[in-house]
RNA sequence: GGGCAGGUAGCUCAGCUGGUACGAGCGUCCGCCUGAAAAGCGGAAGGUCGGCGGUUCGACCCCGCCCCUGCCCA
């Protein structure tokens, strides 16, 4: 079986160059576990490390949709175990709390339906979520109960995995029974709040410095405007409200720098809650400790 | 020196010519999350309403003085 190595944490922690690392120092490959890094083009504004910055280390998942594509967690799930499959260390770094949940543990996606899909969206555009919600009720009341009835997105989901499996979505094995398929061991990069904040203000504005607008502007004209998960992006988001016209380009960044901190604590709760993360304030710390580990038990 | 506007939650502001601050957005803190997860949804904590004095049964909203900020005139 695949020895595994996540690395995760909220945005800036410095995962990316930890993950780098530690696969050089464990012999492994890195298999990204970030939903945007996915993204073919979406570099600056991602902090994706660049070919020379991976300094030959393999890195999988990268540059895999194109921005058009509307991202889906039961996708990148198939692609990542197929990628950890064939090593022999996997060093999973990113994140997109999910993602990682998808790629490692016990998750199974119940399947999705285009038309079901639409259906349920254009009902909850027209409609608002509170009638699918009731409906919701009828069909599965625990996922019902567990759903507010103002997420629509989610009272969606749900009744399209009823209509389409004929189970209950609440059937699902709950997201706090953490175990993962492989022989994975979590390490958590956080640093304390303020110099993750001071690490985020700096990324943002370095990647204004390396010509992130101009970034956007190619991406706008490939159709990012068009992509349901891509153009929603951080900092993409913002810059392409400021191309419409929409904020200037201080409001843009500052806006940037903004979102991206509630993001970092999002991230930060998310994985709190898992237990078997070992935390350290830096990717120094986390890949001493790993490399150390290792040389020790091998 | 004179005139005008304004000083209300950490920030930006709203607030029936008076009756317990009804606040909003943002931030902060906390929580949820199984095919958009850098997305989506929810909860909580924050205010001696610039200061002092007065009018009134009662003032954030009325009067006086003072302080501060911005603009205009000198």
């Amino acid at each position: 079986m695949t020895r595994v190595v996540a690395v995760v944490g909220p945005t800036a922690a410095g995962k990316s160059e930890a993950g780098l690392r530690i696969a050089a120092a464990l012999g492994g490959e890195v298999v990204n576990a970030d939903s945007m890094q996915l993204y073919r083009g979406m570099d600056i504004g991602t902090a994706k490390l660049t070919l020379a910055e991976r300094r030959g280390v393999p890195h999988h998942l990268l540059d895999v949709w194109d921005v058009r594509d509307t991202a889906s967690v039961a996708a990148y799930q198939a692609l990542a175990r197929a990628a950890i499959d064939r090593l022999d260390v996997a060093v999973v770094v990113g994140g997109s709390g999910l993602y990682v949940r998808g790629a490692l543990d016990a998750f199974e996606f119940p399947g999705t339906d285009r038309a079901v899909r639409d259906r349920l969206e254009a009902e909850l555009a027209e409609a608002g979520p509170e009638r699918l919600h009731a409906r919701l009720a009828e069909r599965d009341p625990a996922a019902a109960a567990a759903i507010l009835p103002t997420n629509g997105r989610r009272v969606v989901r749900a009744l399209e995995v009823v209509e389409i499996t004929g189970r209950p979505f609440s059937a699902q094995p709950g997201m706090t029974t953490y175990a993962s398929v492989y022989d994975t061991r979590y390490v958590g990069v956080a640093p304390g709040l303020a110099t993750l904040d001071e690490r985020i203000d700096r990324r943002v504005d370095v990647m204004w410095e390396r010509g992130f607008v101009d970034e956007v502007r190619a991406l706008e004209r490939q159709g990012l405007r068009d992509g349901v998960t891509a153009s929603r992006a951080l900092g993409y988001q913002q810059v392409l409200a400021h191309l419409a016209g929409d904020a200037t380009e201080d409001e843009a960044r500052a806006e940037t720098k903004l979102a991206t901190r509630r993001f970092a604590r999002r991230q930060l709760k998310w994985f709190r809650r898992d237990p078997r993360i070992e935390w350290y304030e830096s990717g120094e710390a986390a890949v001493a400790a790993v490399a150390t580990t290792y040389r020790g038990a091998s």
